[in-house]
DNA sequence: TGTGTGACTAACC
DNA sequence: CGGTTAGCCACAC
């Protein structure tokens, strides 16, 4: 029995989000989380992250807690290689969080519209 | 089928 | 101001 088909439409909209997130910026769970109407689900966002390893053109390495911390660096096979990927973007990271997170931020919410 | 867990976040104490 | 609780919900076992 399958769950449901709205999952796969949740993950789907995650992945098309994450997928739109401009080169040399980065974004939140909850950010993305709430722009597709389930601002509480942040962790779906996270469980979707998990799987996003399918898919090449999913940036997941953008895609930072509310704090620009890679809290989910460790999912990259590296240690390092969130933070390398973001800084070869020009996203200086330092100490594992992102610096000046609020001006490398995009929202989709704001840059997409609520819709 | 039920329980535990997690790449989150906000509210509480 | 740091630890805990609660909410969210798909997925593994």
């Amino acid at each position: 029995m399958k769950y449901s088909v709205e999952t796969e439409n949740f993950f789907d909209k995650v992945y098309a989000v994450t997928k739109l997130i401009p080169y040399g910026r980065v974004t939140s769970y909850g950010a993305i989380a709430k722009y597709l109407g389930a601002a509480r689900s942040s962790r779906m966002v996270g469980w979707a992250m998990n799987g996003a390893g399918k898919y090449p053109d999913v940036p997941a390495h953008r895609v930072v807690n509310r704090v620009g911390i890679l809290t989910g660096k460790m999912h990259f096979g590296s240690s390092n290689a969130m933070a390398q990927m973001l800084a070869e973007e020009g996203i200086q990271v330092e100490d594992d969080q992102v610096v000046d997170f609020k001006k490398f931020f995009w929202d989709p919410v704001v840059e997409l519209g609520m819709e």
